[in-house]
DNA sequence: CTGTGTGTTTTATTAAATGAAATACATTTC
DNA sequence: GAAATGTATTTCATTTAATAAAACACACAG
């Protein structure tokens, strides 16, 4: 969550503003730096991060930096539990590793970004990747933000080809040498739950290629009664 | 967290109030239970879940039910990345599961929390134990939460002596098969950081050799630059 | 010791949060 | 099928807390 909301109403959705200003690239910010991304006034965000590191969300290191706080790890680890889907998404996700021997990763929206849910490293060729529970945000772009946008917000004029099409190609929106497949990816009952990503080495891929891993994706994703490409 | 927080002024700690209701033994409620647990009027705290489930720190079920949402692991990510003595943490407590054979923990406190940041699995014999991002109520005791209260509230009566023994150890407290003995664990310029645990079976562990795993606790721990044992 | 960049506290003013009641919407019961 | 029950949601006059500007404190650098 990079975007900042302009006009945020309510000291709650200030306070998750001030959590969004944290990122993985700066996971450590003082309080000018998070007045400044935050557009809060300094004194207001002073009070905001004190409750919000009373509660553990977040910690006050001695030189004065905030970060996160271990509350997170204790809501992460109830979120994993009642995910029910994303354990069911670890096998399937593995047979398509497995089959394209290439990295599988499952994203969803959240907020302005998009949040890893899921991966299979056993691929991974490169370090460049990032880890489970790390977020990009879409103005980033990627396969995966196209996906997510697009069924999230399907007024968006480029949208709709994108549904049609039931997958989106990307090549070297965040690393030249990088190009990934994305499918939207459904429960069984028709609810969009997020965007299923193969990436791998531009050179290794072409469309065609990267085209035939859609289908790979809809048979793994089936066996787990998921589906995924174009809504039906 | 789970103890009820008799006046929280401020719409922020009512929201965090709210994710503090969440546990792992009742990772989904709806919003009658939200009420009832925080103490929130029903208006209030629906209001405060809207902005919660915007954010992505809630999600809500089709059948009216919350659970934690996908921002949860975004910042526990970040927190991992920023909690540099965690990872630092990761080899001291695998060499000390190693030698006693049996499962190491590390936890911090968190509110009236203690939340898992670390522990070692390799000689886990049961299912019993919980998971790192796990949290469990002080009230509920064990020997970690002992040594959490007594170096983060020392006021108190008991504390004294558990600080001057530099461990505890507690019999069937949280399960009547398991003993545990913890330590204090402190950062090389005497801050307090948490408590490590080493975990078994009741009939295979008395006192001395508890006592004894002290001992290899203060010698893996010091081989990372950490104290563990009576503070100088 | 003066200046600059921080974090923190204070306080009158302003704006938002509150909660009781009304409404809506299921599901169950008779 | 109608009434009853339990739940979620909206509304709105009242109350309460959040705001932001300024003053203060504090460290560090020149």
């Amino acid at each position: 969550m990079t975007e900042i909301k302009k006009n945020p109403i309510g000291v709650l959705e200030r306070g998750l503003l001030l959590l969004s200003c944290f990122t993985q690239q700066s996971p450590r910010l003082q309080l000018r730096e998070l007045s400044a991304l935050s557009g809060l006034d300094k004194a207001t965000a002073l009070r905001a991060l004190k409750t919000l590191v009373i509660w553990g969300y977040l910690e006050k290191s001695p030189d004065g930096a905030y970060s996160p706080g271990p509350s997170n790890l204790r809501m992460a680890a109830i979120f994993k539990t009642t995910s029910n889907f994303v354990s069911r998404l670890e096998a399937p996700i593995g047979n398509i590793s497995r089959r394209v021997e290439l990295t599988t990763s499952f994203f969803v929206r959240s907020n302005n970004d998009r949040v890893c849910l899921a991966r299979d490293f056993s691929h991974q060729d490169f370090r460049y990747f990032i880890d489970v529970g790390a977020s990009v945000p879409f103005s980033e772009g990627g396969a995966a933000a196209k996906i997510l946008l697009a069924h999230t917000e399907p007024e968006n004029a480029e949208s709709a080809k994108i549904i049609e099409d039931g997958f989106y190609i990307s090549r070297g929106e965040l690393n030249k040498h990088f190009a990934s497949v994305a499918t939207p990816l459904f429960e069984t009952d028709g609810s969009f739950l997020g965007a299923i990503t193969i990436t791998g080495m531009t050179v290794d891929l072409d469309d065609h290629t990267l085209k035939g891993f859609t289908k790979i994706i809809r048979e793994e994703m089936a066996s787990m009664g998921f589906f995924s490409g174009q809504p039906r």
